[in-house]
DNA sequence: TTGAAAGCGTTACCAA
DNA sequence: TTGGTAACGCTTTCAA
């Protein structure tokens, strides 16, 4: 077994908080004792203080932990949630903090108990369906946390934009150029997944929370032109997937009147359905699409899209996380998104 | 403060072992004593066992460390990396593992203490470039790794390719293909960045184990068609990026006689190189361009490249950690290549 | 089925 | 500058 601290102090006749303390605290220690030990460490092969035993004396962690919904596997197919975590590493690095990232397995039970075994000093919770369980059991353990989708207590730490807004501006651009038959994409649009297409009696009906925002956006915009709620053809998508935007938006073929444009409410699932337009000759090709987010592959394709900062929001988590501002009202930060016009969004064709 | 499990113990009037059975071990005690333990915790808001005092006292912490050269933000910049990350996910959450994000800074004492200092039960050693003092630290704490570029010792568990014989397969093709002239683009070949163009005496002095390798691997095949490793151009990128690639190419087009043919190390390395070439104009369109890993979006854009099993490294590495092979021997995998050919490499062009 | 006692490997505090 | 003592919060024998 590897030595301990203890044997260490023993070897060189010396108590355990002064060896300790030549790790910790090299002030508290004439530099020859603690080279002395140092020394023997080395040679019995010990490798520094136990980083569990540690935290556990110590109440600190070292680590925050990042909050998904379901696997990472899936969580990282949209470069989205990569780039927000590469934001949540910069400042976790800056602070010498670890980085434990969280799958949150899809039933309430489990999720709650993923967050009451990670071992962290606190939570950036990325975009989880339902915030409540996971927020309550966070509370539960005490820890500080930040969210970046829904807002929950007016005390807490926010970091996010204004989804309903940002969407509301790729739903106006495509009003001015005359598009009044439209479609929007999203998933988790149903509590659990029914038709590709359907008419969903409510926005608030919607159950993700971003998704909801970003529809009730859309919404707005079509509304202020006349077009009710009710006339937008809803297209659910079983995951945030570009394959599951292809195959939500192919339905739209086989309508009688179909849309002239889609609303995505990501770019993955606006490449999805880019992707099923182009199998639809010429008429696809022709209908107007919009994504939100900003990925790279966007401005290579030229999709039209609501561009959210990714990194900044992850690091601003993270930072709203390690170094608390003092007054909690500085803890809600709004961040800014563009609209990107781009050729995927163009006038709607006469014919 | 938050209650302990003694506080539940001692509000319930039971001891704390049966506490800690009601969570941990259901079978140990009655149903309704257990049931009565829960709401009662519940009640006091408590949360579970703290999990930093049961990895302690279990000797395990469910989490194992990815330990990459560099920031995340860095590392997270090339597609195979979060690929790769993605792979060791899903195999951990199967085990119900957590994962921990090692960042390693640049010096090696820095780097030492992050792995002395990681709370996990082992560790996925993501290309490292000073793997032998990384491994002394790992090995120092006697905890578990997979390494997943150079190989270590002849039992350690390893996953991973033929660099130099998948390198070999590109530039073959480039020979066929009639290239003799052509420059080896890379990151870390040299001991300190210099100058972007240079000459290096021999490959073995590249400090780098994987851009050696394949390095190793270009230079195999063109000797066999009779061009000596001083013939060939070597291109210095200062870190595996596309800009940094785009500037290291930028330095052809004033060579007497440029290249017809560049070989990247990496798809980012590459994509960078096609950058800078299309900037040179119809010359720069003519040379062919190959890249190493085909992560995405080469496809998109046709580049050649030899494909390497992204997800599956990842993922294998993870399951070796986390289901060791009772043979020692089974633990070294070797995953195949593919070479991909696409539209960025052609024939010389005559002129 | 329940409980008492003995740690797990540290660090913090206070006294020497 | 150094050492003793008491936790940190839990789990695990083993005995009742």
């Amino acid at each position: 077994m590897k030595p301990t601290l203890k044997a260490v102090a023993e070897a060189v006749g010396v108590s355990r908080s002064t060896v300790s303390n030549a790790y910790g605290r090299p002030d508290q220690l004439s530099t020859e004792l603690r080279e002395r030990i140092l020394e023997t460490a080395r040679q019995m092969g010990y490798p520094g203080p136990d980083p569990t035993a540690r935290s556990l004396r110590r109440g600190v962690v070292g680590a925050i932990g990042v909050l998904f919904t379901s696997r990472l596997s899936y969580a990282f197919t949209d470069p989205f949630a990569v780039r927000f975590v590469t934001g949540v590493a910069e400042a976790a690095e800056r602070h010498d903090s670890n980085l434990l990232l969280v799958p949150l397995p899809p039933d309430a039970s489990g999720a709650r108990r993923a967050v009451e075994n990670a071992a962290v000093d606190g939570f950036c919770v990325y975009c989880v369906g339902d915030e409540e369980g996971i927020l309550a059991a966070i509370r539960g353990r005490g820890l500080p946390f930040v969210t970046t989708s829904a807002r929950s207590g007016a005390d807490d730490r926010w970091v996010g934009i204004d989804e309903r807004a940002a969407a509301r501006s790729a739903a106006a651009h495509l009003v001015e150029l005359g598009h009044r038959r439209v479609a929007l994409l999203g998933h988790d649009v149903l509590p659990r997944a029914a038709s590709d297409l359907l008419r969903v009696a409510d926005v608030a009906d919607v159950p993700h929370p971003t998704t909801r925002d970003r529809f009730a956006g859309f919404a707005d915009a079509f509304a202020t032109a006349g077009v009710p709620w009710s006339d937008l053809t809803v297209l659910t998508a079983r995951d945030n997937t570009r394959d599951a935007g292809a195959a939500a938006t192919s339905a739209l073929a086989s309508l009688p009147e179909p849309p002239t444009a889609v609303l995505a409410a990501s770019d993955v699932l606006a490449f999805g359905a880019l992707d099923a337009l182009r199998e639809q000759g010429e008429w696809g090709r022709q209908v107007s699409v919009t994504g939100f987010d900003d990925i790279a592959e966007a401005a290579t394709v030229g999709l039209t899209t609501v561009r959210q900062p990714a990194e900044q929001k992850g690091r601003t988590a993270a930072e709203l996380l390690l170094e608390p501002p003092a007054d909690a009202r500085a803890g809600q930060i709004l961040l800014p998104t563009t609209l990107v016009v781009r050729t995927s969004s163009g006038p709607v064709p006469r014919s």
